[in-house]
DNA sequence: TTATATTACGCAACCGTTTTCGTAATTGCT
DNA sequence: AGCAATTACGAAAACGGTTGCGTAATATAA
């Protein structure tokens, strides 16, 4: 047996190979009848079309490339979960492609996405990355590319993001009328957009409530978990020490549960917690942990539409503007009231 | 600007398309002269090969099929992490799928896979897959398939694994050492291996302990949460109640504690509960779990390393072995001891 | 010196589809 | 009937690399 491809058909039906291609793509150029054989036999056979002649010849290949920073996070698994329902109900494929938040390897995926091997990107900025030059090369080459979450404001498209600011700014609302004197920000040492926005929204909120905002109300974090232990150990048991956190990062949330225990700091009477977090195990924690969640999913699909819209329609350019889908503050035991 | 191909190298030197594609891929008939200018022009135009082309002509495309029910799931999103390293590591590309535990929808993956879209695949199977019908028809093909963690033991390929029979045995020996007389096995319906495997293990140790089985002593769920939580709400309530749970899915523990939560069951006062988990908050819920860890992020490196292995050997057949590698039994509150 | 290897490159077929264009046969119109 | 339009198909050139084979030039051996 060997290998089946429209060749293998023309020759049993007595047909030009052009004429299968063409009936197997539904033209109007091949009647009824020869349609009707064609399908069948391909059927018969179980044939399938070589991807890759395909993509050669027609110049794209429906695929998406993602790239993200992590998996192994509630966060962009839902992402995920959102960009591949659209993709298969479109009929595209979806290449993961991890950064682990290094630049480098950002740099080198979308490098490779030069060579055409995917039709659009849709992609959460890592960490490290302070520079859009190798997301504008890319774009350059025509390959659009759509943000999510993490996002470079100077580059020219689309992103779909949830609102950062007013989520942190009502949190940080909230800490301060279940009474908080001190709260602090828990952040991680990054040029990432979605951080600045939440610190500025955190700010406003002290601001209203006149309460002064200085260097030493935020916690950076970095990459590195023992390191983080350490800081958070040393922030928590400081004699002006936070009475509420507002934890920017989903990870840190969990870190921060560790140092209480091991500090005996009662929660939510000692500090008040509340965390950006997708984890959909936050009600069960020790206390339950209130949270602002994100619509993973919902921009994972929202992503992906857009970018099929993109795809499909010639000539769509892709504007230049924010879409912006709500987080929802969810309140629970490890905060008062 | 015009499509940089090989044509525009060969141009450009002065030599043929046969050699600045030889020169590209080291080959050597070309002299160290020759590659040096071919390689310095291809720097400095930026020159990326397409893929696709070379794919065709190949007849491999250097993508890995990633085949799996679910993502937002710590057990697939580590193992996807991990084959993504691998992969990445030796210059493959990964593509995913979910199946979201439906059988059709895997099938249809697999059968676009039959097109030669992908050089291997690593699945875990759907929770309704039955039959492997499908998956035979894509190893005819002469793609190679491998399974891990759901695996189908009538296939014949590697299935990377876990020791589900002793870490339940090991789990159930537990409760029972920890005060436990009527431990239950909570389960999902499905002819899934690795769920009989567990069940078997279970079995074992109560049957060392004189502790008979009846199938009341297994509480069935399905994927239906409202009904899951029913079916928890209606065993914990009931006169001959367990005072101890092996919890074989994940997902299930968390609806477990919501039902304890609402009927005011303490753990592990009243019931003790052990589930298989890779929730990193495990240690943070209320009370600490005790879980049965499977090595996700090794298990995917470890499939991945093996796919690799079989695709760059050629005749290289993939054996029909289960490679096992061992989870880990983690003590927390929610048992005594 | 002549015969044989080796080196370094080019030619052209090929991978499997898509698509433009050409054309014979049929249909429609006046 | 005469001519234009339409229908249904085939030939062949792409798409961008890869690779087997041929060959001229150079190196090595006898």
């Amino acid at each position: 047996m060997d290998k089946l491809t429209i060749k293998t058909l023309a020759k049993e039906l007595h047909l030009s190979v052009s004429t299968i291609s063409k009936a197997l793509r539904d033209s109007h150029e091949i009647s009824a009848e020869t349609k009707r054989k064609v399908l069948a036999l391909a059927e018969q056979l179980n044939y399938t079309p070589n991807p890759y002649a395909s993509s050669l010849r027609k110049r794209k290949s429906k695929t998406i490339g993602v790239v993200i920073p992590e998996v192994v996070n509630s966060f962009f698994s839902q992402a995920i979960n959102g960009i591949e329902t659209i993709a298969k109900e479109k009929g595209y494929h979806v290449l993961i492609y991890l950064t682990h938040e290094n630049l480098d390897n950002e740099k080198g995926i979308l490098k490779d996405f030069e060579s055409g091997r995917v039709d659009g990107v849709i992609m959460s900025l890592s960490r490290e990355t302070t520079n859009s030059d190798h997301i504008k090369a890319l774009i350059d080459k025509e390959v659009p590319v759509l943000f999510f979450d993490r996002v470079f404001n100077d580059v020219h498209t689309v992103k779909v993001i949830t609102n950062d600011f007013e989520s942190a700014y009502t949190a940080t609302k909230h800490l301060i009328k279940s009474g908080c004197k001190n709260p602090h920000f828990v952040s991680i040492i990054s040029n990432l957009d979605i951080i600045s926005c939440r610190l500025e929204g955190y700010k406003k909120a002290l601001e209203e409530h006149g309460i002064k905002f200085s260097a030493a109300n935020v916690i950076n974090c970095t990459t590195n978990w023992e390191h983080n232990y350490n800081t958070l150990l040393k922030k928590l048991s400081a004699a002006k020490k936070p009475d509420g956190l507002l934890c920017s990062i989903e990870n840190l949330s969990i870190i921060i549960y560790k140092v209480c225990e091991d500090l005996k700091i009662k929660m939510p009477g000692d500090l008040q917690i509340i965390s950006f977090s997708n984890l959909d195990t936050a009600s069960f924690l020790n206390p339950p942990l209130t949270t602002i969640t994100q619509p993973a999913y919902e921009i994972g699909k929202t992503a992906a539409a857009i970018m099929v819209k993109a795809l499909e329609k010639k000539n769509f350019v892709i504007p230049d503007e924010n879409v912006i889908i709500p987080s929802v503050l969810t309140i629970r035991k490890s905060t008062r009231n």
